[in-house]
RNA sequence: GCGAGGAUGGCGGAAUUGGUAGACGCGCCAGAUUUAGGAUCUGGUGUCCCUGUGACGUGGGGGUUCGAGUCCCCCUCCUCGUACCA
């Protein structure tokens, strides 16, 4: 009989519950070492979870267990993401308040999550939405409204007319609304935004010492985009204005044929000639037409307009044209730039395109011609620079248009500021109150938290107008909320609320002090318990959650909250879990086989035009053929193989529900573990977790004989372990603990397959060995264990989650007798047993003598014996 | 284009500092048990050749070494990220 999983999943689950087992005491033992496991929360979908997020959740809940059984004091927390579009699209679109559908989906979440028998301590759980946690949210952004970090300013935004509110850029697919497929166009609003330019440096700096992948450290240095080089002022003919560009080649300003401002530029209309006019406002039109997809599909070609002024090079005082061109970018540097077409790949072909003059100020190697030179080499055509460097002329320009008030070194960075508001309801508001002269002012503290009011309507108002300022939904509110008195004077509050990523920004604290209603954290538990010693999530989140949760965790260190300058000293990203591999063929209309190389190339619309048809295979249809597939009828036909990201129109999303339902929990997570490395991308296989089924009724069978449905009679305590079963139980002590600290979650459990393969031989076993072997796989299956543990102990021992775990000793896996392996030239030619410490020359002797090799050294010259000791010996002849 | 990571049996994947390639699992083959199927148990399973104490074998090519999946050089392919960032 197999092991009843569903009753005894549901009564240790239960009996968690009812025990509080892993409560995190409020006020630690500060003499024990802590350790604060963090997942990255969900978001709680209507869809319920999906088996990715089992995955990364189950790896810090071995590393929780099993850090509790090590006695560490264990901070595993959990908490919900709730505020964001999908709850208000769904809101809207079946008229359910989000609240209601938020709260209902947090619920189908937590007891998902308690299904799988993850230790969390429950009385910690945090919800964004909670007027008790983002009153705290709204109280960082009242200090960050007082270090002047938050702001109000007209910027271009990504306005979604038919969602009636503006988009993230991460919200947006292809030009189009990530949700809904409507078209979001360019506008400029007025919105809060968040001053992270200012820690850009910092945010930089102090990824150093982290214990981060190094693609995600690396993709926050390219994000942050930290360029060294000059600004360079150059006069503008016939105007008092001065136009500002940013260079990383200060060298090359002697080769400045041209200048180029971005379409959106302010000077733009200013200095354009009435000549020009028609001209430059029509490609300007053209320009703000453009979808983001537009602008990239014409990567290529580049497009722009002479402006008809000129500027003044100030180096050699030369006319050069100002074009306007949407290859420079508004958002970057001074939204102008000074074009050197001889030592830069874009200006190079924008001048190739217009006819305008190239000047080579780097000496080219020789036959190097038609295109831009972008290499280190010498200045030439550059007076006072010539001769040197790229990095020494550098230099000496810096020096001298600093010295001739022409331009400053100036550090740019690519990072701008992070746009903080939304024109949604399900947000946070803003703490913050405006008068009727357009100045804004905090509210009292003491009024926090700023409550979302009760409305019957939150649906955005579509607006197709231009010319109208978007309302968001909180301008509708009752007077009630809108209108405050606050020293006599009337204000209004703020109608933008928060975007998602705010109260993501800090919950890692609040779990440290969740129901602290007079501070955010209490001071002595930050100090404690920070920082995150591993945070485990997505990499999805490598750029835009981890880097402002930085950069709120540094302005929160610097007004004194937080004692550490990062909040996440290791993080780890766990792989995608792919659907299950898929074989595919291809008939044609006529139902011929067509192979996969003749058909790849088609696009889907192709294919349907030709009624080419798709041909799901079994795995049983298909052969290796080289380092593809092919029909096993039809070797002349290929066949693709490939995994697929799970997706509900592709039909291979795997529910964890069902698999708890049909394996259990503890074959969900140790299926999900045995996969494969932690951060791999990897496939599902259904017959992978009938495997670790298989291996968990192996380890139930091993202590419950299935005639008597009780403990098999030859296990026992009255047993003295053998010498055998002690070293197999020290391997796998060994191995899992070693393992486990280094988040091999696959092969810790191979170890455990071993362990039980080779128990599965023994006559007698004592109970002491089973336990030990018991509390190593805790971690991993607590269900199956705490109960077989149960059934082997009664009450006498209390847990396994009372219990410590099991200490290796060295001398249990020492063996003597080892198998020495026997090389000639580096081949394996005969393997000896003997003693594992043996002399050298004792065992070069026996090399040469044992087995065949004597036959084989004959005529042979020995010229050298390499011994590796307690492993092999190589003889090397001629 | 640029940046990062990767390529090992039919499949997922193992392999301290260079030292027995393929642990463990899946699949497959054979046997046991069973009326049969399923489940379970035992054994086998990289490729090639009739064979062996054989030869070959970690994407391809070259190198270093007594010895290379592992180190060095060149190339191919795949995945992820990014995209006119001056």
């Amino acid at each position: 009989m197999a092991y009843p999983f569903s009753e005894t999943e549901k009564k240790w689950q239960r009996y968690w519950l009812e025990h509080k087992t892993f409560k995190t005491e409020d006020k630690p033992d500060p003499k024990r070492p802590k350790y604060y496991v963090l997942d990255m929360f969900p978001y709680p979908s209507g869809a319920g979870l999906h088996v990715g997020h089992p995955e990364g959740y189950t790896a810090t809940d071995i590393i929780a267990r099993y850090k509790r059984l090590n006695g560490f004091n264990v901070l595993h927390p959990m908490g919900w993401d709730a505020f964001g579009l999908p709850a208000e699209q769904y809101a809207i679109e079946t008229g359910t308040h989000p609240r209601v559908t938020t709260e209902k989906n947090i619920d189908r979440f937590r007891s998902q999550l308690q299904a799988i028998g993850f230790s969390y301590d429950w009385d910690r759980e945090v919800n964004t939405t909670d007027p008790a946690y983002y009153k705290w949210t709204q109280w960082i952004f009242m200090q960050l409204y007082k270090k002047g970090l938050a702001y109000l300013a007209d910027v271009p935004v990504n306005w979604c007319p038919a969602l009636g509110t503006v988009l993230a850029n991460e919200e947006i697919i292809d030009g189009k609304s990530e949700r809904g497929g409507y078209p979001v166009y360019r506008r400029p609003m007025r919105q809060w935004m968040l001053k992270i330019t200012a820690y850009a440096e910092r945010l930089l700096n102090d990824l150093d010492e982290l214990d981060w992948p190094e693609s995600t450290k690396e993709m926050q240095r390219n994000w942050i985009g930290r360029s060294e080089g000059a600004e360079v002022r150059f006069k503008i003919d016939g105007h008092d204005e001065i136009l500002e560009v940013f260079t990383t080649r200060p060298d090359t300003l002697f080769g400045a044929t041209y200048m180029v401002l971005a379409p959106e530029h302010p000077l733009v209309h200013h200095i354009t000639t009435d000549a020009h006019r028609a001209e430059v406002e029509s490609y300007i039109r053209e320009v703000s037409r453009k979808s983001d997809l537009e602008r990239t599909e014409l990567e290529k070609d580049k497009t722009g307009v002479f402006t008809g002024c000129y500027a003044i090079n100030p180096v050699n005082n030369k006319k050069i044209p100002i074009w306007i061109a949407d290859y420079v970018l508004i958002t970057y540097g001074t939204g102008a730039i000074m074009a050197v077409p001889a030592q830069d790949d874009r200006d190079y072909a924008f001048a190739k395109k217009y006819a305008l003059p190239i000047i080579r100020t780097v000496q080219p190697p020789e036959d190097f011609e038609g295109k831009a030179y972008t290499g280190d080499g010498i200045a030439i055509n550059s007076s006072f620079l010539n001769g040197l460097k790229v990095n020494e002329a550098k230099e000496k320009m810096i020096q001298y248009l600093e010295e001739n008030g022409l331009g400053k070194r100036k550090i740019n960075y690519k990072l701008r500021d992070w746009l903080f508001s939304r024109q949604r309801y399900w947000g946070e508001p803003f703490p913050v109150l405006h008068d009727e002269e357009g100045q804004t002012c905090l509210v009292d503290e003491t009024d926090l938290p700023v409550t979302l009011p009760e409305m019957e309507d939150f649906k955005p108002r579509p607006s197709d107008k231009d010319e109208t300022e978007p309302q968001p939904p909180l301008s509708r509110a009752p007077e009630s909320w809108k209108y405050v008195n606050k020293g006599g004077k009337i204000y209004r509050r703020e109608y933008n609320t928060m975007p998602q990523w705010a109260g993501s920004c800090w919950y890692y604290l609040r779990y440290i002090d969740p129901h602290n209603d007079k501070a955010l954290i209490d001071p002595d538990k930050e100090k404690y318990w920070m920082n995150v010693d591993l945070y485990v999530g997505g990499a999805e989140h490598s750029v835009l959650h981890l880097l402002y949760a930085r950069f709120w965790h540094k302005v929160l260190y610097d007004v004194g909250v937080v004692s550490t300058r990062e909040p996440f000293k290791k993080l780890v990203h766990q792989g995608m879990i792919l659907g299950e591999t898929e074989y595919t063929a291809y008939k044609d209309a006529q139902d011929n086989w067509l192979s996969f190389d003749k058909v790849s190339a088609l696009s889907a619309k192709e294919m349907e035009e030709q009624g080419i048809k798709r041909i799901r295979l079994d795995e049983h249809q298909v052969t290796k053929s080289g380092d593809h597939f092919v029909l096993t009828e039809d070797n002349s036909i290929r066949v693709d193989a490939r995994s697929f990201k799970m997706s509900k129109s592709r039909g291979n999303v795997i529910n964890p529900d069902d698999i708890i339902k049909q394996y259990g929990a503890d074959a969900l997570r140790m299926y999900e573990m045995f996969m494969g490395p932690l951060e791999a991308m990897k496939p599902w296989s259904m017959t992978g977790v009938e495997g670790i089924n298989r291996f968990l009724n192996r380890v139930w069978r091993l202590f419950i004989d299935e005639n008597t449905q009780s403990v098999h009679a030859h296990i026992s305590g009255d047993i003295q372990a053998n010498n055998d079963q002690l070293r197999v139980l020290h391997q796998t002590i060994k191995k899992v603990s070693e393992d486990i600290e280094n988040l091999r979650f696959n092969t810790a459990i191979s170890a455990m397959m071993i362990f039980v393969n080779e128990a599965n031989k023994w006559q007698r076993i004592p109970v002491g060995v089973l336990n030990e072997f018991l509390i190593l796989m805790n971690p991993f299956a607590p269900h199956i264990t705490e109960e077989l543990w149960q059934r082997l102990n009664g009450a006498s021992k209390g847990t396994i989650a009372d219990q410590h775990w099991p200490v290796f000793e060295a001398r249990y896996i020492e063996i003597n007798e080892i198998e020495w392996v026997i090389q000639i030239n580096g081949k394996i030619r005969e393997k000896i047993k003997a003693p594992k410490n043996m002399e050298r020359t004792a065992i070069e002797k026996l090399a040469r003598e044992s087995g065949r090799m004597p036959e084989l050294l004959t005529g042979k010259t020995i010229r050298k014996i390499i011994v590796v000791p307690g492993k092999l010996v190589n003889i090397v002849v001629s």
